[in-house]
DNA sequence: GACCAGGCACATC
DNA sequence: GATGTGCATGGT
């Protein structure tokens, strides 16, 4: 119905790991602005933005929203890649998937969706990307409930599908292009008429 | 003017 | 361990 989405938008793995950050709980428009802005300004590289002054970087994103708070989460991410992977997302690869997780969930601002977008889309090891949206729908076919949490649904898929990359990265941007476009206020869904996205965990 | 968007950390009980 | 709250913009 949708075909295929071809995700992540962006032009490199160091900038998908810098929208991952910057669309937590924010419209990808509003991030895609702020990526622009750092892009004009020649700053979307590793070195570039890990030199850069924190009040001049929130400046510089401040169409995605939480502006303070996501420069802050966003230098904490710079500081590990540089000291820990000499600024290259690509020295990443090397690493299992579980320790890497872990070390990225051990970077402030890094939370589970964040570290597997990361995981998946820019570093292309096999872990699904469970989001709002991926809960709502399972919820809406009944395959889990609202207070199911992230590693529950995340294993749900990971158990029940073959581990391929490409195959989670086509899902997880299929669940999201439904829940943008269907699922959303859809009138004859109680679940979705309840609107369940903000409280589920 | 209200509601919403591809979360997360932290405070409090 | 569970629940509540702050963070903030731009589109509808």
């Amino acid at each position: 119905m949708y075909g295929p989405r071809n995700w992540w938008p962006a032009d490199s793995d160091f900038e998908v790991a810098v929208g991952a950050i910057l669309t937590q709980n924010t419209n990808w428009q509003n991030v895609e602005r702020a990526i622009l802005n750092l892009k004009a300004k020649k700053l979307l590289s590793p070195l570039k933005l890990h030199k850069l002054n924190i009040k001049r970087l929130a400046r510089l994103i401040r169409s995605c929203g939480y502006y303070n708070i996501k420069a802050k989460r966003l230098k904490s991410f710079l500081d590990f890649l540089v000291s820990g992977y000499g600024g290259k997302i690509e020295n990443m690869r090397t690493m299992p998937l579980p320790a890497l997780r872990e070390e990225l969930l051990d970077v402030n601002g890094i939370g589970p969706e964040t570290a597997d977008s990361i995981l998946l889309y820019a570093i292309k090891k096999p872990i699904f990307v469970v989001d709002a949206y991926t809960k709502r729908i399972l919820t809406c076919l009944r395959l889990s409930t609202l207070d199911s949490d992230y590693s529950e649904v995340q294993k749900l898929f990971m158990d029940n599908l073959p581990r391929r990359v490409k195959l989670y990265n086509e899902f997880h941007a299929l669940i999201v292009e439904h829940g943008k476009s269907f699922c959303k206020k859809n009138p004859k869904c109680d679940i979705c008429a309840l609107r369940p996205i903000k409280g589920a965990r």
